[in-house]
DNA sequence: AATGAATGAGCATTCATTCAT
DNA sequence: CATGAATGAATGCTCATTCAT
């Protein structure tokens, strides 16, 4: 049997062995969401020792989204932060390389944000969902602010472009994440020059886009 | 007993019938595939009927995703047709009117191809998924060739803009499409001014990409 | 569409060609009974058509079962026909090696006769079935006689035998009949002297029973 | 709720009462093997709880007859132990007798084997099914060995007895054990004198099988 | 008589969650 | 707190049989 958790920071350590363990086994193989069984065993727990720190299954997802997304935030936050020399167009660019390169190393992020809004809002509870998107919607508008201060862009300007940022890069990453098997039919059509490479044609569309509204 | 379809017209009306039952139910509840049971249910139906016309369930769903883009990129085909005597310009504005209009009265194009590669192919005979993909790049190419050809540009470019609006498109719905309950949450927030709307939203930013690559 | 058949001995042959096709089928995968379906296609006759001629599945295979039967005591009956200048020791043996030769040329019928019991009855009308059991006890009944007077055995001894004979030929074939992936796992134990040869050791079994009893 | 079986011997106790129940009701009804959920039920247990101690539902129908086996030759090997001082002929005399009047109050055991290899395998992981079979083919081998050196056989002889009477165990069994509703029907027929009663028929024919072989 | 479209009962198994220990 | 045994709802698909044509 394991340790007990008695005091706060026990059981918050705990907490994020689940979060770390769940994350662990949807980047193995996030077509779906792993069962509540493979969670607990990847932890080194009990099946019920789960459900005393998270209500539900998907309530861990949620936040692990949730701490994925608060990451990312924080990414453009330093990116963006006040007292900076660079010239703007030197800060987009660097914040555009660590943000696809990111990205491409870490694309779980992307998995877990479709399921995000079509499987694991199921079945969560109110207070947790309204919680988790409040506060995150709270980031969003700072880090949003960070990017009109240090581009002097117009007030709201910032939260529009990362918020199409992140629409492209979703999108973008769906259509172009076929499975294995489709390449060879893929290399053999229409798509063939450009599309088998994600990262490169990310790169690419958001350098435009930043470019042309912010420069 | 329902009457039974005896030519190929029938058995054709049939199938479309499940598979505008299968539309239906999904979009009023796009979390998941419904049952197989419920299709049937919908369509008036029995259980085993439906497998009289689809080998399984994904496949209905994977001819509904099939059907739904054969018909955008008619409607591209249609917008960029030869022997148009309008201005690129009035060619590019009258068919992203169209398409958002279109997408905005069909949210369910949408929430299908966000499913689609990931869930719906998990359940699909080998020959169905490759003759749907097969015919959808091809007609995508066409497709692709077809705007090249209207507003003069490089071969390759109109497959590429098709592509990032379609990946725009579903990554800036995914990102605005909140449930309901989350609507009153955001318009106390940072995206209250813009991303409420996402029709408008998506129209903008489609204009400006477009009219940045070919005008 | 199959011509139809008007006349007696058109919807005889047809109710043979059904009984042949699931016959053959049985043959090719005896491990359970064939679907009504594949017999229909079989027969090349719809489903409805098999449904004209049997009121249920089972009841074709009881046919089945009941034709082989009958086959089976014809060969006594022609082993042991009177007026045959053989003696009895010859008779035996050249009945012994008849039988064995064609049980093990034909182990479908000891397919169909284990399943029998256990599994054709179930969905069989009691009509049918009695008919089947009383023409078939009629026949043993006769074949038996027909043993004793060719043999000069007490009345009711050659029914007995042939019984005996019939339950070990079954009851061997059903311990001997291992599947493909067991043999090697069989031929390392100690059964690998003598069980692997059904045929060999049926044959050994009934002669010494039969030397034993009628001689 | 059910106790929970927390030590081994639990556990052990709650499978013996699901082996327990699934052997009552294949006795009910052996026309096929029951499903999951009424041996559930018949258990007292939910369905679940079945598959926390067998994999599938086959796995606990080849439990059963694998413990059925073992106990037979367990019989086997009581009625030939060494260090008896009685003679080849009682000591046979004995094991039939036994042997016989148990089958006769388990006729379960035989429907079992007759459905055995055939419907069990299918879907029995290889493992499951590989252990079962050695263990047997091992116990099989030894309850042979000891009936070769109770009564001086020839090594083989034994194995080859057992083989032969369990084959005659069983065809006789499946040739005499007609449903209910039949009794009358063979009642008027040339099966009429001797068929009826499975015990004193099987009886007969091991006791002169044994003793023209072993003494 | 022949067809084959329609039917719908039937079933093994999984897995999120609960709760006795 | 931790455990893991128990739960039971949920579900895709088959196939014998019926019946409209």
């Amino acid at each position: 049997m394991v340790r007990h958790a008695i005091d706060a920071s026990d059981k918050a350590a705990r907490r994020q062995a689940i979060l770390a363990a769940a994350g662990r086994l949807f980047l193995r193989a996030p077509d779906s969401l792993p069962s509540a069984a493979m969670i607990a065993a990847e932890a080194g727990l009990a099946k019920g020792t789960v459900y005393l720190y998270f209500r539900t299954k998907e309530e861990i997802f949620m936040a692990l989204l949730h701490e994925q997304r608060a990451q990312q935030l924080d990414q453009v936050q330093r990116a963006f932060a006040p007292g900076d020399a660079r010239s703007p167009r030197e800060k987009v660019d660097a914040f555009l390389d660590d943000y696809v390169s990111h990205i491409a190393r870490h694309p779980e992020v992307l998995k877990l944000d479709a399921l995000g809004y079509s499987i694991i809002e199921r079945n969560v509870e109110a207070d947790f969902l309204l919680a988790s998107k409040e506060a995150f919607l709270t980031a969003f508008g700072a880090a949003g602010a960070a990017v009109d201060a240090a581009l002097s862009l117009p007030p709201g300007q910032g939260v529009r472009m990362l918020l199409h940022s992140h629409a492209l890069t979703g999108g973008l990453w769906q259509a172009l994440d076929y499975p294995e098997h489709c390449r060879e039919l893929i290399a053999r059509s229409a798509l063939a020059t450009s599309a088998l490479d994600f990262a490169a044609e990310l790169r690419a569309a958001l350098g435009q886009y930043w470019r042309s509204l912010s420069l």
